[in-house]
DNA sequence: CCTGTACCTGAACACCTGTTCTGTGTCAAG
DNA sequence: CTTGACACAGAACAGGTGTTCAGGTACAGG
């Protein structure tokens, strides 16, 4: 494939997450030297061959001959990724559902090392002020907290809801009365996963 | 040698006033030189000096021997203001109301300069998803369409809800039933004026 | 007068940093 | 096989950068 501005590699992601998340940590992007060390690689000019790719793809600016003159263009990958309606079947994570990238704030979603925003698309957590088209803050974790709001999947289907597991069924209780709860129970051949946590919520009008 | 304690001098709050607005608009925090140019002064001892004299003071962390090693105060990067309960007669940007700063991010507060955010007391709002602890993010304007939620001050308190004038009345309309309209007519005497409007909501949990 | 503080000049040093150059190896497409 | 993109090593260089030393000026208090 002869691409010059198809895309970025996923090495080259590499490098933007590593800036990205070291100018959130320290308070100002790393340098040439410090993405190399970070990479494991022992030349600087690998780093800046990247670099240029990135700045190329306009993912990155730079500030010519300034030191830690990178900055992370806003909506880049790096960021924490925003995924819309989860097909069936499909993981999680898959690149169809992808609407755009959150830039991490320590206030509201952390670090976001393990961390992804989900568009809710129906209205059965309205009892939680969870609306739909709310966005809400996932920490990927395969356990939870009875009680908690988490993303479960169930078979091939993605949902938001109370999670309350017993000895012989677990429940996932939507919030909106209208919905009753979802019971799986061992022998119903069907598959419940926690996908992760719910952390936070927020909403554009 | 200098001598801690009894607080910065304003030529002190001068140099970190200028690491932060230089952070916050370049991305990374200034270099020694970066800030004697700004001062208008030709050495860099002379910056040295006071960056010394507010790391006592403790309005500034240094990453020794590291370039552009300077961070300001957790929390103060110029971002957008967080506003906790506003107090009665005060203006909304009252100093003592603030609880930290939010860093912009134009997926979910824009970039503008006319923004912030406003953490939610009551429960009056919570058939529009908006919880007591919710953050609103509010556009700072005068006017508002009707029916649009905004932060509006009535007499000497600040107040979320739904913006309905009409020509003999201006109704602030709670989504909880439990909450009668606020009705403020113009022979009242009383002072109806709008902040801004919510564009946005967060929750943390 | 003497002392301490705040603020600055000027210069120098050692290391850091961005940039550039040449060369090597891998892998997929034509 | 040839071509091109991708990824890296190693080295070098010019200038940036934090730090330190010696000294100067002004001001206020005992």
């Amino acid at each position: 494939m002869a691409r010059g501005g198809s895309g970025p590699t996923p090495r080259q992601l590499e490098v933007l997450q590593f800036i990205q998340r070291h100018a959130r940590r320290n308070g100002a992007p790393p340098t040439v030297r410090e993405i190399a060390k970070a990479l494991g690689v022992a030349s600087t000019n690998a780093v800046a061959c990247h670099i240029d790719a990135l700045v190329r793809h306009g993912l990155l600016e730079r500030h010519p001959h300034s030191s830690r003159g990178l900055r992370v263009g806003s909506g880049s990958p790096g960021g924490i990724p925003i995924l819309g309606r989860v097909a069936a079947g499909r993981p999680i994570t898959a690149q169809e559902d992808l609407e755009g990238y959150l830039a991490p704030d320590p206030f509201l979603v952390g670090d976001g090392d393990d961390t992804f925003v989900l568009h809710v698309q129906g209205d059965s957590m309205t009892g939680d002020g969870i609306l739909p088209g709310d966005y809400v803050i996932v920490r990927r974790q395969p356990v939870a907290e009875r009680g908690r709001i988490v993303v479960a999947m169930v078979e091939d289907e993605a949902t938001v809801k109370h999670w309350q597991p017993d000895a012989d069924v677990v429940r996932l209780v939507a919030s909106n009365p209208a919905y009753p709860p979802i019971e799986v129970r061992p022998g119903d051949g069907r598959r419940v996963e926690v996908l992760g946590v719910v952390t936070g919520v927020f909403r554009r009008m």
